[in-house]
DNA sequence: TACGATATAAAACATATTGTTCTGTATTTG
DNA sequence: CAAATACAGAACAATATGTTTTATATCGTA
């Protein structure tokens, strides 16, 4: 990739999330953006289609960021296993959140915060389908229950963010294990 | 409140949720709303202040309606009194959603779903705090624990949705039953 | 019924945003 | 060095916003 093209790149991700940090997605205009990164117009849709793929692109971007290096588990058919460790995949991510990857969680902080959890689910949707092997309970479709364990940590997040990030991602853990566990017991 | 005031409320009404079912909220436009509504401008703004505020007022109106007539259920220290029944709350709601409130499902259902879901689940919250007394496990704070089951259940009305409304009623509640009511065993 | 109050329509307006197109310049790559 | 490419800058049409003004129709009430 030229060099030109990852600066422009980079200035306008840089900007965006600063933008983000400031106001309403719905209210931050493109030309906010190339003011900000200082690059002309022609650029910025040389480079992006429209503000939503930026978007998209900034989500894509972040969360590849912290789902790659998330710990492999072996398969196993026992939930707990995957869950009641400390360094679970849960806790990974939370720390990651917490402590590496700052931009995201501003960015899920911010006023349009439900824009990015709606990714941050699907991200952990796919996380949860390809590394845990669950055992179902007989009542439940494991697809519904996949979708409900993902949204039920993203709901958790957000109710921690929300709060002010009072609490540790241990005790974060341990509230996220009160409300799964039982499930599978 | 004037006769033409209502016509002209209810006319806007119906033309913003109409386009609601062919189009992403924010890509509406003022524009489009009053054209289909046959309203003048100035009579919008007199209306509304902003394209947001009627977004508000069209979901206090819908979400009014269904949680207006939610049986009252006598506090009870436990849960499973208030979820193991077939006319619980949870069901009640399900049910008018498909039978009485279809345009409420139409809303959820559209591309701008998840602005609404937000709502509802902000009434969930105001419901489940006033008329439940749970049984708190120690372990987790009550405020979480309620955020936890209407994230839950919107969660679950939200893949209902999306699977295209192939469940009763009754097998959400126990779909529902089984990802909650071991929290409390 | 008649009157004053008020809700509306219609049009014009300044302002802002969007996405495109053009031309010329700077930078990279081979 | 030379060709390809990324960029800036400017201008552009099209569209949306929110306000203002004037005139008309409808309402509630005395």
């Amino acid at each position: 990739m030229d060099r030109r093209q990852q600066k422009t790149r980079s200035a306008i991700f840089s900007s965006f999330i600063d933008l983000l940090s400031k106001k309403n997605y719905n209210k931050i205009t493109v030309q906010e953006i190339i003011d900000m990164a200082n690059v002309g117009r022609t650029t910025f849709y040389a480079h992006f289609e429209t503000k939503d793929d930026l978007l998209k692109e900034v989500c894509a971007s972040l969360f590849d960021h912290v789902f790659s290096d998330v710990p492999q588990i072996e398969n196993t058919h026992d939930f707990s296993v995957a869950v009641n460790k400390t360094d679970t995949i849960i806790t990974h991510i939370l720390y990651h959140l917490r402590d590496n990857h700052r931009n995201i969680l501003d960015i899920l902080t911010c006023d349009s915060g439900e824009v990015f959890l709606k990714f941050f689910k699907h991200y952990l949707n796919d996380l949860i389908s390809k590394h845990i092997v669950l055992k179902i309970p007989q009542e439940i479709p494991e697809e519904l229950l996949i979708n409900h364990i993902s949204g039920s940590f993203v709901n958790l997040v957000q109710w921690w963010i929300e709060g002010g990030l009072k609490q540790s991602p241990e005790q974060l853990t341990i509230y996220f294990e009160a409300v799964i566990n039982p499930i599978f017991s």
